[in-house]
RNA sequence: GCGCCCAUAGCUCAACUGGAUAGAGCAAUUGCCUUCUAAGCAAUAGGUUUCAGGUUCGAGUCCUGAUGGGCGUACCA
């Protein structure tokens, strides 16, 4: 329809003989009473044509030509809007084309052919996923399914390192745990991992190993904590509807020669120098106050140097856009990746960095400071067994990624009937629940007859509906989850108004088939939306 | 000190990226189950969008400054 709104107005544009055409802008008013489309073209065009913008309108309302069958009627309204109505034939046409796609609804184009990567929960195997570790999880999980619904063919991945002095600090921790419990001699690490969890994989190194691994260094309880958290890490994910397709390994940078690669090539650039025994990258070329270290003095590497490598071999592997998820406190190193990536003759464009803010663990009516380390944590699995899969998503989901998430463990745990979700979720069972009753009491034949959809409550559900595209497409576009919660909101609200305004089992047979096929298109439109968001839509609750 | 993000109903958050009368959910008050699921519906109340300027036909949204909060700002990841 708005492809067809634009083609109608550039045509009565053509009259002005304007040097640029403005950039047509067309939205649903908030106000029903303002129609169902509407422009502010005339607005736009009133400084350089130099006229009042209710006068413009009204130009270009007389030059418009437009189809009766899909317009019923064009007003100007305000300081110079232009309000299209759609034909009520237009409404049935479009509903009866939806009906068709089915479980297709919802999905577009716009990014066929498109490679995307997205990069995200990347946490260090060092301790099990905590709610604080969900929002990016679920963020980064529903922005590739927004991606995958707009056509593109994405690849999640998971970056780790599991070398340097967190994982030698964790090996050393389960070390001392294992001969703890050995009774014998044992020192535990300065900073070393506390938690309960080190306990149990040293439990576990004792039954695989018993005491043969008394008298070895920490490099093999390293290995043996890496793989049970790893274990544990990807079973959370499961749990959680999240499945990576690659798991990518900092290491593979060293010996794959990335890093050398990098560094020889910014060189040749001369855009790295040697000063104080370190390796500096010149990020003040690229308006940084200072310089940045690439190699410290000891010989390593700073972290910015493997992340740099690492995004240019994401590129170097054709994908057209990688999506990056981080927390806050990340984002002050991704303008040094990107100066990198750009020094090293990429595409910066082609790096898309999502920062999500942080989210404020409450817990007892107190703000609660989450460390690892300190095993002072609330994981995803304790927040999954009280409240299950679909709430956890659906709570990370909820709020803007822009925006500090507060999230009340007690309020979680006792969310039962207070969470959202189930509104969306109660939508979608009830209308199963009236399928199911009308299978016994109609047999219908002959063709569905949609124009008898006429109360308010229909059309209005109606239209409701042909938003879900828009929906599913401004989300995807901006990256932002939440605005597909909201309009799934609009949705299962218009359902409920049309439930409680029409009934189906009862009335003219005629009508509870045409009735019956809105009910399914919006259940449709529910269980698409939420399988969006990783979310179950039940058919009965 | 400097950089990024944030400030909207009592609380938690929206507002389609500059549009028309700022909306939901909790919490509060009041009605509604003998009819398709009351995990619901209807209604009432709640606001100078932190403050002060500016930009324009039009600002919660953009620019400047102030205040308050979060995160950064290392040869830590």
């Amino acid at each position: 329809m708005n492809d067809y709104l634009e083609e109608i107005l550039t045509a009565s544009l053509a009259q002005f003989e304007l040097e640029e055409t403005p950039e047509i802008h067309l939205e649903a008013p908030k106000v029903e009473s303002h129609g169902d489309a509407s422009t502010n073209l005339a607005m736009l065009l009133a400084k350089p044509l130099r006229n009042n913008p209710r006068a413009i309108a009204q130009q270009i309302v007389d030059g418009l030509k437009y189809d009766e069958a899909k317009i019923s009627s064009v007003e100007i309204a305000g300081p110079g809007f232009i309000n299209f109505r759609f034909a009520e034939d237009y409404l049935y046409d479009e509903l009866g084309s939806i009906i068709d796609l089915g479980t297709d609804f919802g999905k577009t184009e716009t990014q066929k052919g498109k490679k995307i990567q997205i990069e995200f929960v990347s946490a260090n195997p060092t301790g099990p996923l905590t709610v604080g570790h969900g929002r990016n999880a679920v963020l980064g999980d529903t922005v590739a399914r927004l991606m995958e619904w707009t056509g593109a063919e994405v690849d999640r991945e998971y970056y780790f390192n599991n070398a340097g002095r967190q994982m030698r600090v964790l090996g050393q921790s389960v070390q001392a745990r294992y001969l703890e419990e050995l009774g014998k001699d044992s020192e535990f690490p300065e900073g070393g991992y506390e938690g309960e969890y080190i306990k149990d994989i040293a439990k576990e190194v004792i039954e695989e190993q018993g005491e043969t691994l008394v008298d070895a260094d920490w490099t093999p309880f390293k290995e043996k904590a890496e793989q049970a958290i790893f274990k544990d890490i990807s079973n959370t994910l499961n749990r959680m509807k999240i499945h990576m397709d690659n798991h990518f390994n900092e290491h593979s940078l060293y010996d794959g020669g990335d890093i050398d690669s990098v560094v020889s090539r910014l060189r040749e650039k001369e855009l790295v120098y040697e000063a104080d025994g370190a390796t500096w990258f010149k990020t003040t070329e690229f308006g940084k106050e200072k310089d940045t270290v690439l190699i410290k003095s000891t010989g390593e590497p700073t972290y910015r140097l493997p992340d740099i490598a690492y995004h240019a071999n994401k590129l170097d592997r054709g994908y057209d856009l990688c999506i990056d998820i981080f927390g806050a406190d990340h984002i002050a190193t991704y303008p040094d990746v990107l100066s990198g990536i750009s020094a090293l003759g990429y595409n910066p464009d082609k790096i898309d960095v999502i920062v999500y803010q942080f989210v404020t663990i409450v817990k007892d009516g107190q703000p609660f400071k989450m460390s690892t380390r300190k095993a002072n944590f609330v994981t995803l699995d304790e927040l999954m067994d009280e409240v299950g899969s679909d709430v956890t998503r659906f709570f990370f989901l909820m709020r803007s990624p822009n925006t500090h998430l507060e999230f009340d463990i007690a309020q979680a745990k006792e969310a039962g009937e207070k969470n959202p979700v189930f509104y969306l979720q109660y939508a979608h069972a009830r209308i199963f629940s009236i399928l199911r009753k009308a299978d016994e009491e109609y047999s219908f034949d002959g063709e569905v007859q949609l124009n008898l959809l006429k109360e308010d409550a229909e059309t209005s559900l109606i239209k409701t509906l042909f938003k879900f595209p828009g929906a599913i497409q401004s989300a995807a576009d901006a990256r932002e989850p939440h605005r597909l919660i909201n309009y799934l909101n609009d949705v299962a609200s218009a359902f409920t108004t049309f439930y409680h305004d029409c009934r189906i089992i009862g009335v003219d047979p005629k009508l509870a088939q045409s009735r019956i096929a809105l009910a399914k298109i919006t259940a449709q439109v529910l269980k698409n939306g939420l399988t969006i968001l990783g979310i179950t839509a039940p058919e009965r609750m």
